[in-house]
DNA sequence: CATCACCTAGTACCGAAGTACAGGTGTACC
DNA sequence: GGTACACCTGTACTTCGGTACTAGGTGATG
């Protein structure tokens, strides 16, 4: 989910250009609406545009404060290093000008949601202390625990979670298995036990999302 | 699912150990056995002891007629270019030696199950041909016609695929969105039609894989 | 004005998912 | 032998997910 807030007619057309195709997204024009977005759906990455009537640095932390999954992407005119700066400091993830190409605005967001921060070459060494190794640090831990979970499982459970993650029903793995559907539920509730989720999509994505942090890491 | 296939002891202990953590594992000894387990179990990777009794370069072939979605490993002693060569026109998509050091059995499996070859840097030129381009090709269109699927949603219908995505539950979207549970089921209706999807498993998984897709493209 | 896509939502219904409680086997370990 | 644990299964139950059928409101488009 994606928030754009500008009340710019311009810029929405050309941000929202950008970002379709990149998942849902919705658009505010003030900022009480999205000071109310922020809470009520929750967006992955927010397009900010800090020309909107009552946005300044401090808005982002606030907004932040609202909100802290939300990666934020301040959208504006061409400012200085300080500023920019100071709006990485507040918790943005990503500085861009407003006239930026589409195209390129997809690739902002897509890295953005990697966790990554979209940054000038030349401020990237003064943030990096601040920043970068807090950033990267947060990763391995939330990589590396999530793992260890997926790890307490028994054999069977494990298998059972394999197909889970591949979007199978209780009757699929149960036949798969060789085993009755009672039998597959039961293990299914260990496993929702053990790893503290709620049901199997939770548990889908838990497998999807440790296979690709996998990945990540071999890389 | 991993399924490993070898009559050794000494190699089921050592790929084992480089597997685990990967997702489900299961081993067969006999090559009766190997055949019943890819139908009745589908593993995603198959890592194939090629000194099990009655495995040749034509078996390989013959395993993936019976499962084509599986990716098959081959583990074997020290083998001349050709042999190996032989090896991935059979349908193999990585080749090392059975004394391979688990961790880098665990970067092969990744990589494999990721779409990639494994291949010594040697024979790369030789295989590209053949097989690389084809491969690229075919991944290359997944991820267009899923893409493309995805855009066909309206907006709403995409705001509700990204917050299945996120692993909600009919009654936490609906209060998010702030609309009834009935019409979040009726929007998934919507989408599960239109995509070919047969609930909010496969969606999950749909909306990870594109915005993967989406990644891997961008990079 | 008619039409269409979209968003909304009601009732009714059914099957899937998940839990509670209970019980069975086999294996490993002290 | 006793204990612990993994694995398998049954009955009974509640909740959730999904569809069928229906239908009102809105905005764009011809």
């Amino acid at each position: 989910m994606i928030l754009i807030a500008t009340s710019s007619a311009e810029s929405l057309a050309r941000w929202t250009l950008g970002v379709t195709g990149l998942g849902a997204v919705l658009a505010v024009g003030q900022l009480d609406a999205l000071q109310q977005g922020m809470i009520r759906i929750a967006p992955a990455v927010l397009l900010l545009d800090m020309d909107l009537p009552g946005v300044s640095c401090a808005t982002v932390a606030s907004l932040r404060k609202r909100n802290s999954a939300t990666k934020i992407v301040s959208l504006s005119r061409t400012v200085s290093d300080e500023v920019e700066l100071t709006l990485f400091r507040s918790g943005v993830r990503g500085c861009c000008r407003r006239d930026i190409d589409p195209p390129l605005l997809a690739r902002v967001v897509v890295a953005i949601q990697q966790g990554e921060l979209w940054i000038r070459r030349s401020l990237t060494p003064r943030l990096l202390d601040e920043l970068g190794e807090k950033l990267r640090h947060e990763n391995r831990i939330v990589a590396a625990s999530s793992l260890g979970r997926l790890a307490e499982l028994t054999l069977r459970e494990r298998e059972i979670a394999a197909l889970i993650g591949n979007g199978d029903s209780n009757k699929q793995i149960a036949r798969q298995l060789a085993i009755t559907e009672r039998t597959v539920k039961a293990h299914l509730t260990g496993i929702f036990r053990k790893l503290g989720i709620a049901d199997r999509l939770g548990l889908a994505l838990r497998v999807t999302a440790t296979v690709e942090a996998e990945r990540q890491h071999m890389q």
